[in-house]
DNA sequence: GGACACTACATGCACGTGCATTCATTGCAA
DNA sequence: TTGCAATGAATGCACGTGCATGTAGTGTCC
């Protein structure tokens, strides 16, 4: 077993680091602002995203739980509990599907589109200032 | 407030899902496949290697919990019981700071330096898996 | 049609994390 | 020297997560 990565080795893992720093600065720049000024975690602003995207073909669209669960980086028993915190801020609500009664459709509620909508420029801001730079200080990160 | 975004926004918000991508599945990958093959977490092995690099300028050398957490994304807190487990372990030792005595040093013992030698090898294989390919479907990262 | 495997979602539980706080120690200033 | 703010690390606590499981509904094969 050698010591010492290759080259090729020590290029991965220089890339990974480097992801791991972007990924932490920009998740938790959006955990904390959008939390503070929107009470929206990280993931809640994603779903909410996903379903106003897909509110755009059609208003009033549904989307299957399961299919959330494919787009956010979630377990599904993680998401169902999302949704519940969604539910109960009376951003989103749970309806049967009427062709496979296993199934629960999502539906947007309007305060949930305007929260998002209210969200929406700070989580760009956000992105801007945190990826649009150059390479990151692993060292201005804080969790 | 516009409705849809600029393109700059549109692109800043691919980027970030693609780095959301990568992210989930290359710790999820290192999480699972770490812990099941070698009981390490992917911040543990992150610790580990930290330290042994540490050691490459001079063997038993000492790093502060300050020191780890300027490197490591986790809070003081998580990094204190991460230190904790390692300690259990016996991967790792914690010894006072004679210059400064509210310091603690942590030093690799024997253990932890072999079972980071170990478990190296499928830490590089996942990166080489994971980050090495072409674009990621998100579709295929499970949590 | 009855039994059974399978799917969609919810929930009990253990665990890792961050925040706020605490404790011990240090450095500085009066 | 005393007093006090600042620092390094540990800990109580609340919370979000994943895993395993439970529950309800669907589809299939006999």
């Amino acid at each position: 077993m050698a010591e010492l990565d290759s080259p090729a080795e020590a290029g991965l893992v220089a890339q990974w680091r480097e992801l791991l720093n972007r990924h932490a600065e920009t998740s938790c720049a959006l955990d904390r602002e959008l939390g503070e000024k929107h009470g929206l975690g990280m993931s809640e602003f994603e779903v909410l995203e996903r379903l106003v995207e897909g509110c755009i073909v059609d208003r009033s669209h549904r989307l299957r739980v399961q299919e959330l669960a494919d787009v956010v980086h979630l377990s599904q028993s993680a998401l169902s509990r999302l949704i519940g915190r969604l539910e109960k801020g009376g951003l989103v609500a749970r309806e049967m599907c009427v062709d496979d009664r296993r199934g629960i459709q999502i539906v947007l509620t309007d305060a949930g589109r305007e929260r998002y909508q209210q969200a929406r420029p700070l989580h760009r801001e956000v992105l801007a200032r945190t990826l649009g730079g150059g390479p990151v200080d692993p060292c201005t990160v804080r969790n």
